[in-house]
DNA sequence: CTGAAAGCGCTTACAG
DNA sequence: CTGAAAGCGCTTACAG
């Protein structure tokens, strides 16, 4: 791609380069004829700055990076769209890659994107991570990185989340005012911090509310599919065959629980209720509708983008940075798959 | 962020930048014993090539970018996950920008992209684009660009596409088989391409099976989202009472019908056969299930992919370029939202 | 086998 | 108001 450059625009007007380049950002002390000149010898020939010397002279790629565990997934794509958005507004783009949870792949792809010199880093963070090395040498290398979603309380940088644990108390004890005795749970693995937070406070609203905590109630996932839903609704029956209600920790599961209900004859709500959590949009398409905690996936992205653009921000003025931890709201969203 | 540059490691060493910069390339003209000093002074002091000065010399960024419709969206989830795992093998990243299928907008972000020095770019077309002299420009100036799904048959570049009006005539045809006899479509926009062959390949199918064809049984939509496909089932009820199935553009869409028909108490398939297009998640979840043409986005993020790196190698070494045209396999899947 | 030099295309402090 | 010069950090053709 021929491109033309400062030096062409330079030569057709018989000025120097550096009188050119001033003249194209406003420098006061550049006569308005010469920036009339300029810029209208730009327009003629189309010229664009080449963006590769304009980000090493200056030390940045208006680029910025983003780590997710999977793209096609509801929420993430959400999450993509309000950061893609935010970012767009201020200048900055954004290149995307997917961790499918492996924690290799994360580091590795960390170290890619920080090669790749991107002015700031986005992530959240795979299931199999357990360590945080790899993003406590970033944060000591000052490139600016924010986690969202799936965090890691341990790492000192800004974060924006939701308070599942929270959000899940509130859904058991929705299961529970409509009646629930026996509330299973299906969580998520054992690392991430959010299945961990989702089950204390399913486990808390039990407990607060007088019912007694059984561990072999609680079933714990691998990857969180549709096809796991399926599984441990069938297993859960083998079970428990005394269960009235289920806290299921992702709306994809439960949907798959629900299909498998649905298909053995076992009636949601009535033999048995289920809360999901995210709200996808499926869940208010299948049959019964899913009551759920609705996630605000673009507006976390958007969020995250923020503070990740502030702290580039004051890191090129030079100026202190405090990190900072953004908590979204989540709501419950009443459908047709418990009892009321 | 500080960063070890060449000249540290040259300094460190008593080399000149020239040397050490060979030396990591592997030169064979750089003695064995200079080679290792300096991998292990790399490795010590945690050297990275900074990309910037690389991007400026080579005159490539190694980064391509990809501008679809629309994000939160099964089909383009698929695709962009298809094409950053193609791209992340070969070394390539991948900018994710998103036009809302306003024609504006994705005029803008190519111009984002052009500017940024991508060295290639995948595009899926907006609804509104009529207009393709950005494309054209683009091809002008040398910079490779394929397009996917939703193409222009008039640029001259690499696509990927499905074989939209054969699937359709399968859809249609299906339909036509299990024993309807009055089949209306939904269809998209006027403009796109795809929603054209979709639209010419039911009527392909009608016709050629002895179905005359009425055009007030084709309805325009808009967004193509659940709430139109809500809008028109009722619509059509209201207009013809003597429909008995129903070819949809788009599953989302077809989904919004079935519901609405699952609310007023239309029975599918019995009273109305319903046949979608995508073959989205949701659609083997939702009551009855959807009937609908699976249409491989991961495969397409792929191919894709694969015609944007040959076209840029191929660039590089000054070699001709032929333009060329994949067309990759839909399939019917038969499921329970058409009798059988 | 090693190094000096030119150059990629900008920006900006400095001189005039 | 304009321009020469240095420099961002690499790569590579050329000299020795």
């Amino acid at each position: 791609m021929k491109q033309v450059t400062l030096k062409q625009i330079a030569e057709t007007l018989n000025l120097s380069v550096s009188t050119v380049s001033k003249a194209l950002k406003d420098y006061p002390d550049v006569s308005k004829k010469t920036k009339r000149l300029v810029k209208e010898t730009v327009e003629l020939l189309n010229y664009k700055p080449n963006a590769f010397a304009v980000n090493l002279r200056t030390k940045e790629s208006k680029t910025i990076g983003l780590i997710i565990p999977e793209v096609v997934h509801h929420f993430f794509s959400s999450v993509i769209k309000g950061i893609i958005a935010k970012a767009e507004k201020k200048g900055y783009l954004v290149i995307i890659l997917q961790s499918n949870e492996s924690y290799e792949l994360e580091k590795k792809q960390l170290d890619l994107l920080s090669s790749k010199r991107v002015d700031g880093i986005l992530i959240s963070l795979a299931n199999g991570t357990a360590d945080f090395k790899h993003l406590n040498d970033l944060i000591l290398h000052e490139l600016p990185l924010v986690m969202f979603d799936k965090i890691a309380k341990i790492v000192n940088c800004s974060k924006v989340i939701i308070n599942d644990r929270k959000a899940a108390y509130t859904a058991t004890k929705y299961l529970i005012d409509s009646g629930c005795k026996r509330i299973a749970h299906f969580r998520g693995p054992l690392l991430p911090q959010n299945s961990i937070d989702r089950f204390l406070g399913y486990k808390n609203a039990l407990i607060e509310h007088g019912i007694s905590y059984d561990p072999s109630l609680v079933y714990i996932l691998k990857d969180m599919s549709y096809d796991e839903g399926v599984h441990f609704a069938g297993q859960l029956l083998k079970d428990h065959n005394d269960v009235d209600g289920i806290f299921i920790n992702t709306d994809l599961v439960a949907i798959g629980a629900i299909t498998e209900f649905n298909r053995i004859g076992v009636k949601v709500p009535e033999d048995i209720s289920i809360v999901g959590f995210s709200n996808w949009f499926m869940s208010s398409v299948i049959s019964p509708t899913l009551t759920t905690i609705d996630q605000p996936g673009y507006e976390m992205g958007k969020e995250a983008f923020k503070l990740l653009y502030k702290e580039i921000k004051r890191r090129k003025e030079n100026l202190p940075i405090k990190f900072k931890t953004v908590e979204l709201e989540t709501k419950l969203i009443k459908r047709a798959s418990t009892r009321n």
